[in-house]
DNA sequence: AAATTGAATATTGTCGACAATTGACACTTG
DNA sequence: CAAGTGTCAATTGTCGACAATATTCAATTT
């Protein structure tokens, strides 16, 4: 390794993406608004160039909609969209867990053990922001740790969508003591290599907040 | 239904993308080949703006990679790359079959049915290249009667990388009858409702696919 | 000869401009 | 007054240009 560490290379189109992701997820742009290119290219201080690079990134990832010749508008989330993402959610984790039971080592092992103490503590003392954010990375260590990058890149691009969808919700869908239990099945079906229960647990915990989550989300009247 | 149907919105952007991705499916741009975009721009007669929103398309799909300052270059795969693919490419597609089981209808099967029966007709008079997207087709299928939106695009953008890959090895991995055959197990899963046997059938038909290609690239020296 | 340096060339990142298209709104017309 | 038409401002699609950066390659040094 040498002696300095490679510098920032501040990509433009980057932060410009970067930035419009947190403003869709933190609430601050919403569904089904338009993004004129001008206004935005504005309010960066670019040309519109870069952004519009940002915005095909954000398409592809499918927080943002576009139809020729009328622009782009963020997207507008159904309840169907959030039971699909769930749904696939559970598919891609169930698999990764079974991949992860095969691999993971001890060290590993401790950093998902960890994780989840991380979340009786927030369960405590906590935002829902931080809660929510501590059991998403639960969820994406368990990914990370089949091995399979290729899945993880897919389970983050979910990730955003799912967080869009929960910040439209605005509030936890569940007792965070409650949640932070739940997942002590999954850690133990994990020590035991338990194939089978390990699907069962994540089939189960997955499946309860997606039903809740579509539900808080019809209810509102999506 | 109105007289006239809308008049096709030939996306430039998209036009472009389009014949890239061919290229590269076809083997005509070889991997880790450089795109420089005035070439692009050039060779498509247009400026160089739409081919570089173009190639931010392709790059989140996997199948260019660009580095800042220094463009894009198609995407080199490695035999792990590959493994990845085929790797999700199981979960996902057991997952879809899963929810498929529950909601399919006896037209769907019937689809199904006869898109197995024409890889038995293509193994006596098929090119190759028909093979392989008849046997893309029926997974497809599979994959759509799962009723899964999002998880349907996800596998449309591994079946690129996959295409890209398999172009790459030049030739079938097995013996097109045999692979005409493993399909049975599939559809008589499916036929008993037997979510088991289905989950088993597909983890070793698409398995011994993975670890076929996985070894062709191999011995290529990749 | 191998490695290093430095100038010349090629390429990217970004910008401002212009034509084509869309959507809104006032205006005509029956 | 409803329906349709024409006009105008706003916005997108595309382009060519320029500065910043990367790559190439010949000259130089070790």
């Amino acid at each position: 390794m040498g002696m300095f560490s490679a510098l920032e290379t501040t990509d433009l189109v980057q932060q410009i993406a970067r930035q419009i992701i947190n403003a869709i997820t933190d609430g601050q742009l919403k569904p089904g608004e338009r993004l004129t290119e001008l206004r935005l290219s504005k309010e960066f201080g670019t040309s519109r160039a870069p952004v519009r690079e940002a915005l095909r990134l954000l398409e592809s990832q499918g927080l943002v909609v576009s139809s020729p010749r009328r622009g782009f508008f963020v997207r507008t989330l159904t309840s169907d969209d959030l039971r699909d993402i769930y749904e696939l959610r559970i598919g891609m984790e169930i698999h990764a867990a079974d991949l992860a039971l095969q691999r993971i080592t001890d060290r590993e092992f401790g950093l998902l053990r960890a994780q989840a103490d991380k979340l009786y503590e927030l369960a405590e003392e906590g935002s829902i922001g931080e809660q929510i954010f501590a059991d998403f990375t639960f969820h994406r260590m368990l990914c990370a740790f089949g091995g399979n990058a290729r899945l993880l890149k897919v389970y983050d691009d979910l990730a955003v969508e799912m967080r869009a969808g929960i910040t439209l919700i605005g509030k936890l869908y569940d007792d965070p003591h409650k949640i932070a239990e739940t997942h002590e099945p999954i850690l133990e079906a994990l020590q035991n290599k338990d194939r089978v229960k390990l699907r069962e647990a994540l089939r189960y915990h997955i499946g309860v907040a997606r039903d809740e989550v579509v539900k808080l989300f019809t209810d509102m009247g999506a």
